[in-house]
DNA sequence: AGAGGAGCCTGAGCGC
DNA sequence: TGCGCTCAGGCTCCTC
């Protein structure tokens, strides 16, 4: 389940091998794959255009063609775009092939078919609702204290909602929301407005914590996660709660338990996690 | 307006 | 062995 640091992977992984490639020709294996436009406009979009480089914006992967058009990408749950030179064989969950210049390919492969594809003009950002209403990503200059407690003071939602929310911050899932959590030392379900300033900065460097040491290992990988080259993150090994519901805490011993907020499993520490009022 | 829930999807894992 | 159920989770859409 690609969050973040998986996209952030899968374009480093990917742009020395397709920046100033030239697709010449896609394949739609499944063309409700394509969200905007349909997927003919989109194939004539792409065909025989040189892509310049390849970006990240939250969990989005943007490939910026030679002729002004982007190609978005949102690999939601079980999406993977890979480089594959010719003579590998095909990938059972194969949706999207771009065929390149050289032999190679870039294959989109989806196993549950819930990622979404776009390719759009300059000025069409707004066709694509939640690219175009992200907030500020982790890490960057705009994630300050300010910003995060003018949020947190108008919402009385849960603060794991909140921290999934796109809209708020960019790129968390539900992975790096738990394990930030838990850094900050923060009952998930903690109303987000009753967060004050210290626990707020506490919160800022969790989540920039977390983020940055997933990246430096090349993401997490519980099930489908790969990336451009097909191989699997090790943060996984590193996990503090997600996934570690009746084991013992790696801090304290207590045992960490497994709740739903917001329909989202939800794995913390009654111990190291306090809920505040 | 903001919060919460359903639905989209397929495969894995479970109990019977 | 196989059936049916639940869960996995990002996001959009709908309702309250």
């Amino acid at each position: 389940m690609p969050e973040m640091p998986e996209v952030e992977s899968i374009k480093r992984t990917l742009e020395k091998n397709i920046n100033g490639q030239v697709i010449k020709n896609v394949i739609v294996l499944l063309p409700r794959m394509i969200k905007y436009p349909d997927s003919i406009s989109y194939v004539k979009m792409l065909s025989g255009h040189k892509i310049k480089q390849i970006q990240r914006r939250g969990k989005y992967l943007i490939m910026q063609m030679d002729n002004e058009i982007m190609a978005v990408f949102h690999l939601r749950m079980t999406g993977r775009l890979c480089y594959v030179n010719k003579n590998k064989q095909e990938d059972k969950y194969e949706r999207i092939i771009f065929e390149l210049n050289n032999g190679d390919k870039l294959i989109y492969a989806d196993t549950r078919t819930l990622g979404t594809l776009y390719c759009i003009k300059p000025g069409e950002l707004d066709k694509i609702k939640g690219l175009y209403e992200l907030g500020p990503e982790p890490l960057s200059a705009e994630f300050t204290l300010e910003y995060l407690q003018s949020k947190l003071k108008n919402n009385r939602g849960k603060i794991k909602s909140f921290l999934l929310n796109q809209k708020n911050i960019a790129g968390l899932g539900n992975i790096y929301v738990d394990e930030s959590l838990f850094l900050a030392g923060i009952y998930p379900e903690t109303k987000a407005c009753n967060i004050n300033k210290k626990k707020a900065g506490k919160l800022i460097e969790a989540v920039n914590k977390v983020i940055k040491d997933g990246i430096n290992d090349g993401g997490t990988t519980f099930r489908d996660y790969v990336n451009g080259k097909g191989e699997k993150g090790t943060h996984q090994e590193k996990l503090f709660v997600y996934g570690r519901d009746k084991k013992q805490c790696k801090k304290c011993g207590t045992i960490i338990e497994k709740i739903k907020v917001g329909g989202r499993g939800t794995c913390f520490c009654p111990h190291c996690q306090k809920l505040i009022k």
